[in-house]
DNA sequence: TTGTACGCGTTATCAT
DNA sequence: ATGATAACGCGTACAA
């Protein structure tokens, strides 16, 4: 679509537009102010055409002489022209940039790898498009500046992948704009896409990677029972056992952090001495966990085995190579920017959710 | 400035404008088209005044009747009005948005809780602001995409936090709108404002550290020393060093990474046995190093202390508490903001370079 | 204090 | 194929 030539260095003088410096404060304690850029009447001019040929050739359309169109190309390489995106938007009513909403607690939030990935995938994707991205905290007051900047036409649509936003306030912006979630479960009264991974399989995958190699006591050290994807991993994992007709052993809650997975491995150990295999339900925990194992003189993946989850830079920090379960989390975010492209675009029926696979990472320590 | 009312879900009915569903797709494949928003004119019609008194109200300006005022508010929030950003853009000539700059790499930017952090703190000083951010990855076509896209008048300012941003790039956004670098040192010839931290202080006060506790053969793990933080934090170990009359022992690159910390140690080990002391230049990197030291069977810190850089997470990983360096992330990121909202707003005479000051932890390392 | 009218830069609908 | 011309929604001199 829209092909408008680069503004290179040599885009020529801007002529009646030209300032000294290209942007400076005035004297009065206005507003910083930018240079004029050239407008599409400028090319106009310059080409010896109507504003409604450049905008035609800007904008592709197949009817204009090629004449014409050779000479507004010119022109607007010669000037460094560039679509003002405010009139484009004022016109078009889309403003062609979408929403990123985050948790409150961004610092956590992105420092997480996982939506680090997820947020790399959705750029990644929106990248090959004219989209931009906005990102939006979920401060302490959504009601306020976000829902009028989503309200204000300043974006054409929201991914979110905080967990905390107030269903309230998410369900607003659904009726605003399409929306899709990504990483968390449909959420109701609140329309929207959502694009999720498979928690319940990935655990599955990993406990049967357990029985296959002959563990008989396993037990699993889960994240916060308070958090949907805990209760889906540890659910995979209770479905595997039941499936293989074997015993669960215990579930202890490693809080998602290397430390609590430290601190559930011993707990384990003193009160499940007879385990065999662990799934750990994240690689971080995983790393805490193991060296508790090495410490007791077991072995892994001989005495006890284990597979973490995540396929996260933690496995670096375990000292035998991890066996674990790989989220497609940068995938993930490509297919939540496409879906929401593709409605944007009119594409009335996308699936309303689409699970993605894991997969599992076989190494030595399961 | 600018106070209008929230959109609350009591906004009521919007008269005219009223559709079933609040957006849908047409029946062509048109694209996604979303419900008509009230404009100024509705408003004005409704409270029974002209659209330049909505207007003041909605700006506050203070020449206007409080009963017109009064009648404007209710008729707003009846109908939950928003200024259209677009329109207010066009003739306003500022997009009130400012675009972060980041690394083409972005999963490893965002990542990073340092960056993370950075980010976090510009969020936070833009939270406070009626500014909103958008992501730019400065991806393989920056000469592309990314300059149309600034040129398009879609933001008034740029932060970068991006090492890797070609200077050609970066020099022809600096001449079109305030610029300002974050964590890293000004580039000839573009011209941007630079919030850095003072890495060879940083690292001088952690080897004094050392120093003050009576290492005498002090190492350094430092970073590719193709990055200017890396050889900042080299040079502030060497003076400390200098001043204190000591001879300076090995550097050992680490690569900033985890595995590189613990390669890099057994390296120093190696070859300089005499070591009593080693400032490691990132946390992460310690957090290989200390299980090297620790295996050989010395202790930390009687025979050989250590003092790490970042103060992250990484020091978690570490078995005994890391004595470290702390970089204040989230003040750069709300400085970098609080500059560029200045000078957008008319402040001429900010300082070129902010450096903000480092603080060391002491723990039990060192 | 309030309203009228013009302009911001584009797109799109008409004629031509 | 091309060119007037009318929106798009808002801010703001200027007039009243």
């Amino acid at each position: 679509m829209t092909q408008v030539p680069s503004v290179g260095p040599k885009a020529g003088r801007r002529e009646p537009y030209v300032s000294a410096r290209p942007a400076r404060a005035t004297g009065k304690d206005r507003a910083y102010v930018r240079a004029a850029a050239p407008t599409l009447e400028a090319v106009a001019a310059r080409a010896g055409v109507s504003r409604a040929t450049v905008s035609r050739v800007v904008n592709g359309s197949p009817k204009v002489h090629p004449d014409s169109r050779e000479a507004v190309r010119q022109a607007i390489a010669e000037l460094g022209y560039v679509p003002n995106r405010a009139a484009r938007s004022l016109v078009s009513q889309q403003s062609h940039a979408i929403a990123l909403v985050v948790p409150e607690d961004i610092t956590r939030f992105l420092g997480d790898v996982y939506f680090a990935s997820i947020v790399a995938g959705i750029t990644s994707r929106l990248e090959q498009s004219d989209y931009v991205l906005s990102l939006m905290v979920a401060s302490q007051a959504p009601e306020g500046k976000m829902l009028r900047y989503l309200a204000g036409g300043a974006v054409d649509g929201v991914v979110v992948v905080s967990h905390h936003t107030s269903n309230h306030s998410l369900r607003q912006i659904s009726e605003l704009m399409p929306m899709v979630f990504g990483g968390r479960s449909a959420i109701p009264g609140v329309d929207a896409y959502v694009v999720d991974v498979n928690n319940v399989d990935g655990a599955a995958k990993a406990t049967q990677r357990l029985i296959d190699r002959g563990c008989t006591n396993i037990a699993t050290i889960s994240g916060p029972l308070s958090m949907h994807s805990s209760l889906d991993r540890v659910e995979g994992w209770r479905r595997s056992l039941h499936d293989a007709g074997l015993m669960p052993g215990p579930v202890v809650d490693g809080d998602y952090s290397m430390l609590g997975g430290a601190r559930a491995m011993r707990e384990v150990l003193a009160n499940y001495p007879e385990v065999d295999g662990v799934f750990v339900a994240s690689d971080l925990m995983t790393s805490g966990a193991m060296p508790v194992v090495l410490e007791r003189g077991l072995r892994i993946p001989e005495d006890i085995a284990l597979v973490g989850y995540d396929d996260s830079p933690a496995v670096e920090a375990c000292e035998i190579p991890l066996t674990t379960v790989r989220q497609p989390s940068e995938e993930m975010g490509r297919e939540m920017a496409d879906i929401l492209l593709g409605v944007l675009s009119g594409d009335t029926d996308r699936p309303r959710t689409t699970i993605m696979p894991t997969t599992l990472i076989v190494r030595e320590s399961a």
